[in-house]
DNA sequence: ACACCGATATCGAATTTTGATATTATGGTA
DNA sequence: TACCATAATATCAAAATTCGATATCGGTGT
């Protein structure tokens, strides 16, 4: 498991919770320590598209027009599947 | 939390347990799913060296000369403030 | 129409990882 | 002793990834 997984598995996770877009993705990121530049989430976003785990249309919000991803029904298996791995990673650094 | 730590914090929780070689390092974490290639492992080794988290010598296994890598008290507060953020990870996506 | 603002997109530079190859010491053989 | 085979460690150029400054694009207010 890269980095580039534990990234698109916190984005399953939002987008599992609610529509999400590419600025907030960043900020919630970063609030939980992960400092990532646009030039790497907005492609992130777009490659997980690509993969059919998000689907996005545009929207106007605060009166700015911004892209709205959605988690699809892949999206929500690949995100019990990245849960799986760090529930592994919990048990095997954490203990039983 | 980028992928490089995260390799470190598994290498001091094996640290931790006794003392590590670089080819058991790269099999037990192959053995996770991380596929780490050696010249990832033996500068990561190195370095974490260099930090003062691990502290080697050289010595003789099975007929081959392996430079043995061991925790030190450095390395296990770091390995606690990693759990710490693992802990964190595992409440985030798996919930309370 | 125009300028400004903020979200998204882009792309060359910087950083990191890969993986093939080199180095090194050991044990066995002659 | 000299030489070879083996396996662990070390190295480094190429490939992959991320950064971050800049560009683009559309909406809003003047």
């Amino acid at each position: 498991m890269k980095y580039r997984e534990f990234l698109m598995l916190h984005t399953l996770h939002h987008a599992e919770k609610g529509p999400i877009t590419g600025t907030f993705m960043m900020k919630e990121l970063r609030n939980h320590g992960y400092k990532i530049s646009p030039g790497t989430m907005y492609p992130l976003l777009h490659e997980m598209e690509i993969k059919g785990l998000l689907k996005s249309r545009w929207e106007v919000r605060n009166k700015k027009r911004v892209r709205i991803y959605e988690i699809t029904k892949k999206g929500k298996k690949a995100l019990e599947e990245g849960r799986k791995k760090v529930a592994e990673l919990c048990r095997e650094l954490l203990g039983e």
